[in-house]
DNA sequence: AGCACGCCGACT
DNA sequence: GTCGGCGTGCTC
């Protein structure tokens, strides 16, 4: 097996990448400075900002018509990029990096995107095949190519694929880009001199003259037919010279000195809150991280919002990003009801047309509001003014396959780039952002009073050993439970297992239900009854007997969501009973409607997984019961306990919102367990504390760097063989070196899944620039591999998780 | 990833 | 006699 001859391999030049400040990396690159050219041309006309650019630390070689060599990025997996000779009429602007091209490529023409123009190639020239045709005289934007170049190299993925995947679809797919327009209606200087008496019996275009007289910048003429008029009208005035239309972008620019920015006043703001927005003012010319680290309740999105709106009336743009779970109609409308200016929303409904708009809105500057989940990181921005990762600790901001980006840490790199404001918003930072707070690389910005009168809940560990339980509860529980019921509250009882019960076991032998393609237990359901796998779509009926004994004495073993609902209907009859997962919110908004009805306030009993935990304000819960806290805590993920703690914080966080302090029952087997009695006696800060010192005499993240190769194969010998093959050359090419180490290859948890074996490789660095160099080196090995190719592979910087 | 080429099995 | 299975190799 011959390793590549030469190192280090990534395809777009032997830069090691380094995050600046990065949440998981240790310091700081060398701020290049200098000027980068400002960008021109139609779209991108408005995005000037003076010199406020800075330049990529990427090369980027001026505008030259007379290259010889342009080397594209095409959509492919192939980690390099691929040179072609210019076509015989250049672009008007002559060649650029950016612009996007057809190209032959195999025997299939796709569109790829210049990223270097050059006079060499290392291919022979003759065998250079042409551009067919450009497709763009102005090239995308520098600040989205200079992220996926950073991207594409920090995560060691291909560039082409980098790039195609972070465009919307229809520039993928060669669509020109113009946003979509429609008509805006103005008066013309007669007109605006004109009385309704000039129209004579023209009654409704007098009454239309007279409405456009109100509205001095004109109106769109959607907002004119919602008035009641029509086209005769409209064209009955331009007939007479009164009225001209003009084409504007569906999402057009704010007025120029729009009379106010706000639509509604911003909230008082308590001393904290007004300190850490002071603060954030201090830096908003330049690089300027903070933590905001405020408990739930505490106000960190008015800090937010007050933030944005000294941005945006600076004339610059704020990015905002938020979990998945966050970007909820509620969370929308408390920003689009506070500011005048378009608020952009980047979320999984959007059209491909929509989409299109919004990045050509956010890339011309008319989107002074941007605010989207994980993939929003890559949205252009003509004037960047700040970027806000809102829950900065969530997993659902590092991307699982493909492109295995961390969001929130390519945010730091970005605002690092444009030498902007940074917030990372959280009650329960993840340990890699309270290191560099706490090494002071971050601000940390604290608010510790809720906003109400009320201290925070306390969680109360209720030991399960020796207790009778029904539906997962123990008796002191129910009787809380009751309780409060009977004070016409609410409860939430939280418990992370959806269906009926987690398996079906046989009494008389111990046999339990397994999936026949995973390692794993199947799950019992009763809406509709059957045994589920939660990690392939496997669905098999409920066995009469135990297929191994015989015997007919099968039963549930454990509790879902199904079965807590189940007995909580049966103790409580008079109360209704919501459950709330994937299963029963399966129809659009259901959960949205539910939880209105919730919020009304009757007395009622909520039974939810994580979906409920997240996001939601419901003012009537005053006692949160979590079924079972143990599911963390002797996981074999070195991030399981600080993501346990992390969810428990949340649940905790929706009880006493309103008027009543908040009661929090914490189920347990291990109420003795030291970790989670600190968690419960002292809080979330003091755990983290001690989970630091714990990660850093253990030699782990964020003291030290990760990256995970995976191997999957529907063999496992398969995958073993290429993975130790590929852990032995590495370890070779390390040569004893102690700056990184390589261990496996080791079984991923659960290591069947869905018939394929999982088996991995894990490097880690005290440096990261080392650990960089020998995960280059481990996948350009992989690639020249030919056993690679029957064996799925991939590499994972900074895993979030081992499995 | 596509998309071809290339040899061996059951069918219009 | 062909259609088509997926192994192997390539993409400037």
């Amino acid at each position: 097996m011959p390793p590549p001859d030469h190192l280090p391999g990534t395809a777009y030049g032997c830069h090691t990448v380094v995050m600046p400040f990065s949440a998981t990396t240790d310091r700081v690159v060398s701020k290049p400075r200098g000027r980068a050219p400002s960008p021109k041309g139609t779209y991108l006309s408005r995005a000037s900002r003076g010199g406020q650019l800075p330049a990529t630390p990427f090369t980027t070689p001026a505008a030259s018509s007379a290259s010889s060599v342009l080397a594209v990025a095409v959509p492919s997996p192939l980690r390099r990029l691929f040179d072609y000779r210019p076509c015989a009429t250049p672009p008007p602007d002559g060649w650029r990096p950016g612009l996007r091209v057809q190209v032959p490529f195999g025997r299939r023409e796709v569109i790829g995107i210049v990223v270097e123009c050059r006079d060499h190639s290392d291919f022979p020239l003759a065998d250079l095949k042409p551009v067919s045709a450009w497709l763009d005289s102005d090239p995308l934007p520098d600040d989205w190519l200079w992220l996926c170049r950073f991207a594409a190299r920090y995560y060691q993925h291909s560039l082409g694929d980098t790039l195609h995947q972070s465009l919307p679809v229809l520039l993928r797919q060669g669509r020109p880009l113009e946003a979509r327009t429609r008509e805006r209606w103005q008066l013309t200087a007669s007109g605006r001199g004109a009385s309704r008496d000039d129209l004579g019996r023209a009654r409704r275009q007098a009454e239309l003259l007279e409405l456009l007289q109100q509205h001095p910048r004109g109106l769109a003429v959607n907002a004119i037919t919602a008035q009641g008029f029509g086209r005769a009208q409209l064209d009955g005035l331009l007939e007479k010279g009164l009225a001209e239309a003009s084409s504007e972008p569906l999402i057009a620019a704010p007025a120029p000195a729009a009379n106010q920015l706000l639509a509604e006043p911003s909230l008082p703001l308590k001393r904290e809150q007004a300190e850490a927005l002071a603060a954030m003012h201090e830096g908003l010319d330049r690089f300027h991280p903070c933590l905001l680290h405020g408990v739930t309740g505490s106000g960190k999105t008015e800090v937010y919002l007050q933030l944005i709106e000294a941005v945006v009336a600076r004339g610059r743009q704020a990015l905002v990003l938020v979990p998945e779970i966050g970007l909820t109609p509620q969370t929308l409308q408390r920003f689009r009801k506070r500011f005048r200016v378009p608020v952009v929303a980047l979320h999984s409904g959007l059209s491909d047309g929509e989409r299109l708009d919004a990045w050509l809105a956010a890339a011309s500057g008319r989107a002074p509001i941007v605010i989207g989940t994980r993939s929003a990181i890559f949205t252009p921005l003509a004037s960047p003014g700040a970027i806000i990762v809102d829950e900065e600790h969530d997993g659902s901001l590092k991307q699982q396959d493909g492109l295995r980006y961390h969001a929130r840490d390519l945010a730091v790199a970005r605002a690092h780039r444009d030498g902007i404001p940074l917030v990372l918003g959280s009650a329960t930072p993840s340990l890699e952002t309270l290191a560099q707070a706490r090494s002071g690389r971050y601000r940390h910005l604290r608010l510790m009073n809720r906003a109400s009168r009320h201290a925070p809940p306390r969680m109360e560990l209720i030991d399960l050993r020796g207790r009778p339980r029904r539906g997962g509860l123990v008796p002191p529980v129910i009787e809380a439970i009751r309780t409060t019921l009977a004070a016409g509250h609410q409860v939430l009882v939280f418990i992370n297992r959806r269906g009926f019960a987690p398996t079906l076991a046989c009494h008389a032998c111990g046999w339990m239900a397994e999936c026949r393609h995973c390692d794993a237990r199947l799950t019992l359901h009763r809406q509709p009854q059957q045994l589920a796998c939660h990690h392939c779509d496997h669905k098999q009926p409920l066995p009469d007997a135990c297929p191994d004994c015989g015997s007919a004495d099968l039963r549930p073993l454990g509790a879902g969501t199904e079965r807590t609902e189940e007995t909580l209907a049966e103790l409580f009859p008079e109360v209704p009973v919501h459950r709330i997962d994937r299963d029963s919110t399966r129809r659009k908004d259901a959960m949205e409607q539910l939880l209105g009805e919730v919020k009304r306030g009757e007395p009622c009993l909520l039974v939810g997984t994580q979906m409920l935990a997240k996001g939601h304000h419901l003012p009537h819960v005053t006692m949160v019961v979590v079924v079972n806290a143990d599911a963390g805590l002797y996981a074999s993920d070195f991030r399981a306990l600080e993501q346990n703690a992390q969810l428990l914080v949340q649940v905790a966080g929706r009880a006493g919102r309103a008027e009543h302090p908040g009661r929090v029952l914490v189920q347990t087997l291990h109420s003795d367990d030291p970790h989670l009695r600190l968690l419960a006696e002292i809080g979330y800060d003091a755990l983290a504390e001690q989970l630091l010192a714990e990660r850093r005499a253990a030699a782990l993240p964020p003291f030290r760097f990760m990256a995970l190769a995976r191997f999957e194969s529907p063999r496992e010998a398969d995958a073993t063989a290429l993975a130790a093959g590929a852990g032995q050359a590495l370890r070779e090419w390390l040569a004893g070196s102690l700056e990184v180490h390589c261990l496996g290859p080791v079984p991923a948890p659960m290591e069947r899944r869905q018939n394929r074996y999982h088996v991995q490789l894990m490097l880690s660095g005290a440096q990261r620039s080392k650990l960089h160099e020998a995960s280059a080196w481990l996948v350009a090995w992989l690639e020249a591999s030919r056993d690679a190719r029957r064996v799925r592979w991939s590499l994972d910087i900074d895993p979030q998780t081992l499995s």
